[in-house]
DNA sequence: TACAGGTGATGCATTTTTTGCATCATTTAT
DNA sequence: ATAAATGATGCAAAAAATGCATCACCTGTA
């Protein structure tokens, strides 16, 4: 898009915070990339970046200028979705940002169910935790956001919520693994691997724990999906996971890779809710609203009680 | 704005559906404006125009990308007034669209109250019935609208709204202002000028003669404020307005240029609404947000009691 | 049926704009 | 002090946009 050029380039200087360094990576030189800010700003009537010898920085004049450029960009992306709706070929292009829980299971089964039908849409799914998420969206770096607990921003426009349970995951030789539902108690003195802090299972976690009083053995924290499975076929130790970030059937007591989940007690661990939004007040891309409709669609499949629109 | 040209160039194609009218109006050639068009639609891999003999036409692409086109061209202008206030010269640019009723006293007055406070500012008044004035909004043809009676598209966004009641305007020496109010039937064979059946105030008109099932004798139907005022100092003939069309101290039954006007009684003919606002969803420039401020003042200086917001 | 007057598309020469190189003036970190 | 960044600028080369002349096509009219 020949007419954007100069709107992406100055949208790459305010990411860069130099021109130089943009135009590397923009491939041109600094000179022609100077040049076309200079003259933007000329057209503007005045700067859009202060000049400090480390590079350069928004100004106020900026900050809303670029923002107004992020939204272009947003809404030329919506309008090439709908047109490639038009000519048949769905091509488009979903960004979405979750945290961890929806990457191991939940998202690759919906991407591949999607892409079964439409194999011209292209996806970026970052991880992040919620409140990175929601900044995301507000700097239209994303178009959708999975957050489980809690929503910070009141610009987040939750479309579908979901209400997921905390469960235990353990090797199924594991003591506990004989208990249909574990309580609090049954947990101390036993190693566990906990979320990090900005988690929304932790987040729960530690209400439960602080009413009960009840101090857990944490061996180990770490915010990875992939080290706490794999680490729990190792050795005998309980990590903390949500439905969705379970595998189909694990909360139906199923035991898959040598894994189980018990549900905590809800009297112990209150149930979170998963949101399922975007920014406020856009219009998503065909493509990424499709995409989200599928989510839901999805998410009532497997969670058809738990699930709200 | 250099990078918005060519999207300039299709608006300008789309509303002429000519190419070479369009380049004439734009002053190029239509060799250059017709290759910027085939760039553009080459970008974005399909064709936006329909090549007819008589000139081109838009194609459903074509539609939704001109929309786009008019919505970046309305966000860029609510940017540069952004810009500018920030800059401390309140520059921008206003587009107001409304009935015959508010151009007479109304709006010369706002506007200069408005523009004795920020001189930089410029206007475009268009007159327009009701719908065609929300059509304008929609096309992003118009910022503000003053509607009176009714509102059609859910797409228009109320923001004060004043109540109106039918007047009836006069020679001071016409036998009918010795009234402080005036019944229906005491119009009976006297000749009127009645305003043309789009006008929200011919609307309420019909409503209350239907209902008292009387025939006005009409003399005359004219969307003409200017000729309709100027007749009734000419000839013993009743013409009919709303308060807000009306010069300021008349409700008091005060006379101005000979002319006076008395209330017809509610009872036979209903009051209408004025309603003032814009596009829903739209985040108004920030002159035509402040000059929309300045209308709703001025209502409520002058309805104090009829205002709603 | 022939023709006149309109439309958008296209090859080519010209003009305008953009780009890259070399270089300057500053500031920051060593 | 000095080395290594930064953004700005004069000038020539490259690229893009423009205008002219012309083509191919359609439509209404004589």
């Amino acid at each position: 898009m020949r007419f954007m050029t100069s709107l992406r380039f100055i949208d790459a200087v305010a990411r860069e915070k130099s021109i130089r360094k943009a135009a590397e990576k923009l491939a041109i030189t600094s000179t022609a990339l100077n040049r076309r800010i200079l003259q933007v700003e000329d057209e503007i009537g005045q700067p859009l970046f202060e000049r400090l010898a480390s590079g350069v920085r928004l100004n106020t004049a900026g900050e809303i200028f670029v923002q107004h450029i992020r939204a272009q960009q947003a809404d030329l992306a919506r309008v090439q979705s709908q047109l490639a709706d038009l000519s048949g070929v769905r091509r488009g292009h979903v960004r979405v940002t979750s945290g961890s829980e929806t990457l191991r299971h939940f998202l690759p089964d919906v991407i591949a169910r999607y892409r079964a039908e439409h194999n011209a849409v292209t996806f970026d799914i970052s991880r992040q935790h919620g409140e990175a998420a929601e900044a995301a969206l507000g700097s239209l770096e994303a178009d959708l956001a999975l957050i489980f607990e809690p929503i910070r921003s009141s610009d987040f426009q939750t479309i579908a919520t979901a209400r997921q349970a905390v469960y235990c995951c353990m090797a199924e030789t594991h003591d506990l693994a004989r208990l249909d539902v574990i309580r609090l108690h049954h947990l101390i003195d036993i190693p566990v691997i906990m979320p990090t802090s900005q988690s929304g299972v932790r987040q729960l976690l530690n209400v439960g724990l602080m009413r009960r009083e009840i101090n857990l053995a944490t061996m180990l924290e770490t915010d990875s999906e992939e080290f706490t499975q794999n680490y729990l076929q190792n050795e005998k130790v309980v990590g903390f996971q949500i439905p969705i970030g379970l595998a189909k059937y694990m909360t139906e007591g199923r035991s898959v890779n040598g894994l189980i989940a018990r549900p905590l007690d809800t009297q112990d661990i209150p149930q979170g809710t998963m949101h399922i939004g975007h920014l406020r007040g856009r219009v998503l891309p065909v493509a990424a609203a499709k995409f989200m409709d599928l989510i839901i669609t999805e998410l009532r499949e497997r969670f058809p009680k738990d699930l709200d629109q």
